[in-house]
DNA sequence: CTACAATAACGAACACTGTTCATTTATGGG
DNA sequence: CCCATAAATGAACAGTGTTCGTTATTGTAG
């Protein structure tokens, strides 16, 4: 006990005489007495930050300077750029409601499953495209998330080769729905191109019918639900139309 | 005449004095006698340095190495790296095929149009998620691709408030297909998660379901014919469905 | 109680990146 | 014939991710 005491004495000195030349922030070398970074904290920090300042302002030096460290100390809790994004993802990841296979019909789960991912993603743009290009980790919550969905088509009757398949084909919409949110509004604004006319009117008359919601809302509601009436056709083939078809032509 | 001889003749000695020092290739400062730079070039070299390797392999100091000339030549010829995507857009932009709305039914020329949209992005995946997020130039060829695409469903009868939702949604999907189709064929490889079953056979099912083709192609034709199904149904409800429900119950 | 390994911070350096600017040289129009 | 303009070089700057050596603290085994 004595020497503990002893040596913290010491250090406190030396940290006082640092203290004079620096700032209040400031920390001098070695390990610090109780731990400032964790990883979950920089995977934290990494996400705020890329919401508030975009996509530029998450780079490892901003992240470090916003938890008050220099950029080398993160490496002692993150494997690099990569093992970063693996994480943000992870925490986007989680956002996404599965519920509905628990408590709906398949294709209201698959809708309500399809919206909460949009959103998820839309609200964390510069995720999008590293999330389609880097490989899931096994035994993470991504591919908890798989799981759920492709048990609640197979119960639904799905064949087991068609499920995989149908699901890249949603996710395929909702990330370039996400992709889409994340673009200017007068993205695809054609200006006064009189080699345009009709594209220009189109244009005019999707923002005026759009009023008060993005037209990039409105176009994924139309391309969600056109999917959903093709699947549903699909799926007709598969579990037996005998039913469905009936009364139809009454 | 006389003047401009003696000038280069002292040229000519500077860059003998020069070819001493460099090797063969090296070019000394000034304005060369033919030039070497073009915007064309640079695009074009870009583009291809893109698609040998990958998306960092075309930084503006790789694109100089190649063509031989120092990274601030480039400058005088494109505005800066956002000049440089938008040009490279516009070259991928280009082989997107309309043809099919001057010659089959608005579903057909969609179906088309959807096909080569997406293998022209799918060829060059790093133009991908750049696409989605810059807004485009007004006069250029994208421009005048939506007006081909806006025109042929106009003609078919679609609202007019309906048009570029509808084309924004189909676009979302080819988007994301073509970022699906740019990740690693094992991106959503379970592996021997204990925890994801379903996953894990769904995923086996696929691969051997799919036999040749890649998973992604086939979830792509999955997704499209799923939305073209469910567009179709829409159709109907603007343009009249007298015609073509006749006869569906006879 | 004390050596000692592991840990977690700093700080300097490296190899990159996009971009700007002054300089040098050549061309083309008045 | 001259001079503005164009097109190259080369040096510099601020930024990036990353590695490495150093330093100080902690936990633990002898």
């Amino acid at each position: 006990m004595r020497w503990k005491r002893r040596r913290i004495e010491r250090s406190e000195r030396k940290w006082r005489t640092m203290a004079v030349n620096e700032g209040s922030t400031a920390r001098r070398s070695g390990r610090p007495t109780t731990a400032v970074l964790t990883r979950g904290l920089i995977l934290e920090t990494a996400l705020r930050l890329l919401d508030e300042r975009g996509e530029s302002g998450a780079s490892l030096r901003e992240i470090a300077r916003e938890l008050g460290v220099r950029p080398s100390a993160l490496y002692n809790h993150i494997q690099g750029q990569d093992d970063l994004i693996s994480g943000i993802r992870e925490l986007v990841s989680d956002r996404i409601d599965v519920s509905g296979f628990a408590e709906l019909s398949w294709d209201a789960a698959l809708e309500r499953w399809a919206r909460s991912y949009r959103n998820a993603f839309a609200a964390h743009p510069p995720t999008i495209a590293l999330l389609g290009v880097l490989p899931i980790a096994t035994g993470t919550r991504t591919s908890q998330m798989y799981e759920v969905v492709c048990s609640g088509l197979m119960a639904a009757g799905w064949p087991e080769e068609e499920v995989l398949v149908t699901v890249v084909a949603v996710e395929s919409l909702i990330l370039g729905a996400a992709l889409d949110h994340t673009a200017p509004d007068n993205m695809l604004d054609p200006g006064d191109d009189p080699e345009a006319p009709t594209f220009r009117a189109v244009y005019a008359a999707a923002r005026a019918g759009a009023g008060e919601a993005r037209p990039t809302d409105i176009a994924f509601d139309i391309g969600l639900n056109a999917m959903l009436v093709g699947l549903r056709a699909r799926h007709l083939e598969f579990v037996g139309s005998a039913r469905a078809v009936d009364g139809s032509c009454g």
